[in-house]
DNA sequence: CTAAGTTTGTTTAATGAATTTACAAACTTT
DNA sequence: AAAGTTTGTAAATTCATTAAACAAACTTAG
């Protein structure tokens, strides 16, 4: 069903868009929202006053003046509430307390060894309960919990299926939202991770993009108009499964040649054991191409061509006007970034590709937990307006 | 800018609503409209009024009652305006002129030889003024053009890059509606042709659906949330340049081995002709197919394997509920079908595939002719709720 | 056939958010 | 000090929706 339009849709519009600027473009005073917005002064004024009320504005003080009164600037007040993000991996979790900004207040690194479901579960459960009894004293205290997650998420927030944790059907939402009673978000990492890029890392001037997770497996996060793009079911983007070869060796999936096989960390750690003869991990690899041992550095190359046919391919399919590759693999970016751009610049479709641009990740290992907990954030901006509105 | 909401806003958005069950759910009573959307009945009799005014809505006499007043049914009146819808391909128009409804009330099948930019405009604009010439006397008479494309269109309507035309930046857009001083909305074919399936073809109760076209190339139209969906900078869905094989064969656009390398009516004919050693068309193809001949039958079930892998990278990238195959190939379902459901059994990812269909066109080359012609209702729909309104 | 109940659609008054207009306060510039 | 600017608030107006009441038109039970 469509939503209707009445006077309370209108006010929660221009609710959401005077808070926006706020947000978005402070200090600001009301006359200047009034003349960016379009809407009158006399709304602005009304509209800020209930922000201030709800805690969400402040008065920070009169700004310069340009040959007349001087304007009262507004801030958005980023300690009116704190906010839980968590980044589950597949042997490791990393959590943070935000305040409404964005602004990391505490933070968390934590090991584990995927013992069982209930077990890693246990483990964020104390994390999180832990960052909550830190969190310092506001208005609305703790607003709610984002987790990313490697792996498929539906709408309800359970995780149907994280191949690389070897669970199944978890339903973590519920189960997080029964334990603390907070609204809960859980996304697939690779979407938090684009989320988070959007906010706060690269992506920040960019409306379209997309985030692509180099981990044990390859997934993606899609923004397109600035905002997240999610497939019919609500997850997508499991690019890492477009097959690049399709007489190539037989994948998890069932699929054939899937991108992943040749451009995750989890081939390049499979191919230099091959090589060399022996395990390794992601951690020896670099420092070894650190030191300049070459057949290294040749692996390292070889995975950058291979990242380039599926980001062409991701250019081709999708048509972003950023690329933003973050996960673990990121830290090669010295030996990977080369071999790349030499293929985008040989293959790729002139027309899409005139403005694009492909970075590796600014905010490396924190692109998802930050994106984790903006989820929480724009949850609550989205109850709340509507609920102070009531009011 | 975003937007800002007023009471106008408010109005035209329960206008579109109420406009749109009376379009879709006719013949349907004032009280049952606001029973199904939540606003009042005077709200509903109200806004249904200012529609019967302004000739989009008519009552067409009483209905049945379950006891107590019958209740007027009102219908959409299609035939308050027409609109004219065209599929440019690369050596033939198909044009039609329909009405609101989207019924075609005319249609011009035109040979043309592509000699030059001009003499296809010339043409064109030909076959465009006659339609407008026989259209019925109606209110609104012809509400606009909708045109759909052999390749990539701007958001200002100008075609950029039509590589099997030989076109290049050709300010369609603005040619056209200086020469009929009528909306002009242009797209690509593809896009044309999910728009005109979704409307009025296989996928009218699907909201998220692919239409892939195949014809000399590969092209796809995407559907997500019943809107169709545009990349970063309007066009997307070059699909066809999604590379099956990373060290394939080079391709005009400069990768290698892209998808309709392998999968489109010209790799077909490519093929035919080198096994068959002399030239042939496709339809000379599927009367041998059709005939039994199994070398050339055998050519179609190769194709159907290729197809199934890079429809199988569509449903890993986008993850749609439907899958709708059109083009001129599509003639060729009978062989093509198999072979793509085996491979599809057997390659794609569980959780994406669960309630997946794929099937062929029903409108067949009607596809993008139909689209076309439904952007231009959309966009007048888009542009009367507005200023009918400020009556 | 009548009375009671139901459903439809209109009328009237109330609500409330934005706009328009006016204005006071607080500045800068000449 | 006077004139002009800019900011923010106040009062009156506008207008689309809602709520409540109601008239008209119909079905059904007895």
């Amino acid at each position: 069903m469509k939503q209707t339009g009445d006077l309370n849709l209108v006010k929660k519009i221009n609710k959401t868009i005077v808070l926006h600027h706020i947000r978005t473009d402070s200090p600001i005073s009301r006359a200047r929202i009034a003349e960016i917005t379009g809407l009158t002064k006399a709304t602005v004024s009304s509209l800020v006053n209930e922000l201030i009320e709800s805690s969400l504005a402040q008065e920070i003080g009169v700004g310069e003046s340009s040959g007349g009164r001087k304007p009262m600037m507004l801030l958005f007040n980023g300690t009116a509430g704190y906010a839980i993000g968590v980044d589950l991996g597949v042997h490791d979790m990393l959590a943070v307390l935000t305040d409404l900004t964005g602004k990391v207040i505490r933070e968390k690194r934590i090991q584990h060894h995927n013992e069982s479901v209930n077990q890693v579960t246990q483990l964020l459960k104390m994390t999180i309960r832990e960052l909550i009894e830190t969190a310092p004293e506001s208005v609305y205290g703790v607003i709610g919990i984002g987790l990313g997650v490697p792996g498929i998420v539906d709408e309800e927030g359970n995780l149907l299926f994280a191949p690389n944790l070897g669970w199944e059907n978890v339903p973590m939402q519920s189960q997080l939202e029964a334990e603390f009673g907070l609204p809960v978000v859980i996304d697939n990492e690779a979407n938090a991770g684009a989320v988070g890029e959007k906010q706060f890392g690269a992506g920040k001037e960019t409306a379209n993009l997309i985030y692509v997770s180099i981990g044990m497996g390859i997934g993606a996060g899609i923004i397109i108009k600035n905002e997240l793009y999610r497939g019919a079911t609500g997850f997508s983007g499991e690019i890492g499964h477009i097959s690049i070869q399709h007489d190539g060796p037989k994948c998890r999936c069932g699929s054939l040649g899937c991108w992943e096989l040749y451009a995750s960390e989890h081939a390049l750690l499979e191919q230099a054991e091959r090589e060399l003869g022996h395990e390794v991990d992601l951690a020896s690899l670099l420092t070894k191409a650190e030191s300049g041992d070459a057949g290294v550095i040749k692996l390292f190359e070889r995975l950058g061509y291979y990242l380039g046919v599926g980001v062409v391919n991701i250019i081709n399919g999708y048509n972003p006007e950023f690329i933003i590759l973050g996960g673990r693999l990121a830290g090669g970016e010295k030996w990977l970034m080369r071999p790349l751009l030499d293929l985008l610049e040989k293959r790729s479709l002139p027309h899409p590709r005139k403005q694009l641009k492909v970075e590796f990740s600014e905010l490396r290992d924190r692109s998802t937990v930050l994106g984790a907990a903006s989820f929480a954030v724009t949850k609550f901006f989205a109850s709340t307006t509507v609920s102070v509105e009531r009011s």
